[in-house]
DNA sequence: TAAAGGCTGACTAATTTAGTAGGATAAATA
DNA sequence: TATTTATCCTACTAAATTAGTCAGCCTTTA
């Protein structure tokens, strides 16, 4: 099992995508300015989140990606799983042929761990973090960084810089 | 976030001096036979749960392991910790600086996450394990199959070989 | 004093992560 | 039609980690 920045990246970006819902699709590049996630590394995970059908593409200028499904039914543990992270905790993945083709003795230990682990985030939807105060929050303040950018760049445009 | 066979290596040796207390201490080479792992490196894992004061030492012949309190008081998730293996699930260690110094999006979800599988995992004692059914099924299975070797070692023995 | 067993450190092949680099293709716009 | 914006695709990389191996030293018991 593990669960490292390439998951939470996912996820991250996903969501991001949620909260921008309706605006038309959203460009890899405004997901890697507001969530600080390089652009090429974005690519390789939209792909996989394509190839699993989570997400749909537009291509050319005012392009970018949307969720393919409401985001009240896309679950975490599907966009992690999407992008080929394990959560499953068995050595086996739960074959039960952990010890020479037999189980080990903490086989059964692990699959409680692993049903626990993907219980808890199958149950949580991106439209249940779209709704969370600390995520409402943090949002908040990433727009506003990015107005803040934007400005700078008009004012810096306009002066002819 | 890992958990790979590390952890779940330490788990299951920790388990097996379980079993097997009250019969002096259990060297390595025995452990390393009955669960399937490598001497070596399970000599490097204890000498991290020794660090960890989980376990203590006999030296010499018919020397080896011992749990160092007593099994209804060693938990699953401290046997994980002892061998490095982090299973905070959050990027900054819970800290809270994932995005330039402030939170990120999902912070809290990891946050959630992470509470999720320390409390399971420290609410399962060695004690636990050792009377479960499935742990009682393979240690008898274990035990049967050193038996069986060691029968065999001793014709071997017998007839000169 | 020899053997059993713990203890230590250095080394290694393979895998994974978190990227970078460079370009191809498609669509909108000037 | 040319340029720009953006997706798409493949190949490469440095660093870290895993799951070991190897060699040898130190203790204690028989």
């Amino acid at each position: 099992m593990r669960l490292t920045t390439k998951g939470r990246y996912a996820v991250t970006a996903m969501l991001d995508l949620a909260l921008h819902e309706g605006k038309g699709p959203i460009s890899l590049a405004d997901i890697s300015e507001r969530q600080g996630i390089s652009l090429s590394y974005l690519e390789q995970l939209f792909a996989k989140l394509r190839r699993n059908q989570l997400v749909g593409s537009v291509r050319g200028p005012g392009g970018g990606y949307q969720l393919n499904r409401p985001k009240a039914e896309i679950d975490v543990a599907e966009v992690i799983d999407a992008v080929n992270e394990n959560v499953d905790a068995t050595g086996c993945n739960r074959r039960g042929d952990c010890q020479s083709g037999e189980v080990c003795l903490t086989h059964h230990l692990w699959c409680d761990l692993s049903d626990q682990i993907h219980t808890f985030l199958s149950g949580i939807t991106l439209a249940d973090l779209v709704e969370r105060k600390d995520v409402k929050e943090v949002s908040i303040r990433q727009e506003s960084r990015q107005s803040e950018k934007m400005i700078a760049t008009d004012i810096r445009a306009a002066s002819g810089l």
